[in-house]
DNA sequence: CCTCTAGTTGACGTTAACGTAAACGTCAGT
DNA sequence: ACTGACGTTTACGTTAACGTCAACTAGAGG
């Protein structure tokens, strides 16, 4: 028997609300299991939370995050199924370099702004002197 | 006097409706200037709108989306300013990496997920022969 | 003159992702 | 027995980011 964890237990780990825990709950992105009415969160549902919010910090909607979840768990079935996946797998990778691609622009773009800041800081010190 | 453009041109450039465009305008992100009633967008505009949607692909918010937008056309008034906007993009920075980290970890996960979606089409294929 | 084809300004509608409040159960500690 | 701390369900409220009309204007072409 594997670690468990209450939903405020989850809460304070991931800096969310158990509001939020719930929702994803409604939305059937978590199925934790129960002990009388109170949530038992397994370490498979805590890894499914975290995979979800990792999303978020990426600017997934839910709904892409579901997705994502579910390359996880595969309904491992028939080779359609399988071959969809394969698919969705190499989508998702697509725009995670996409999406690799513009954080390096805005890198640059922040060194320029980084540096063009300095410079004007320089002459407004100069001027004092 | 250099390129300027339609609502809908950009709209087409980049694959968002002209609402889109004027509901950035409302909220203060854009402010083309007008020939009549028409707008008319410069060049600046343009590279205001793609950073808008560069930032939209990233997860930002129009709100954080401002705010880089802005370290472009700083108001590079007293020290203090300018210092307030190094301390923005040092935070920017700090965000960017944890993104990076955030996808180099999916793209992991990802590579895994398909090694085992190839494996279990393996196993599959081998059954049928 | 008539009709397209953009463009415009309201203004109300919609969806996602929770927030928030009410009303209640349960159990440990004093 | 009472008080907190933590949990529950139900349900309405809120915010961001547009969508979707409706009603209008202005210029270009036949």
């Amino acid at each position: 028997m594997s670690k468990t964890f209450t939903i405020s237990e989850l809460a304070k780990e991931f800096a969310v609300t158990t509001r939020t825990i719930r929702h994803y709950e409604e939305i059937g992105l978590l199925s934790p299991r129960r002990s009388g009415q109170n949530r038992i969160y397994s370490a498979a549902d805590r890894t499914r939370l975290k995979l979800i919010l990792r999303g978020k910090r990426l600017g997934f909607t839910l709904e892409e995050s579901r997705a994502i979840v579910e390359m996880y768990d595969p309904e491992h079935g028939n080779v359609e199924q399988l071959q969809r996946l394969l698919d969705r797998i190499h989508a998702q990778r697509a725009k995670l370099k996409a999406q690799l691609d513009d954080i390096r622009k805005l890198m640059r773009d922040l060194d320029e702004a980084e540096q063009g800041c300095l410079e004007a800081l320089d002459k407004a010190k100069a001027s004092t002197d």
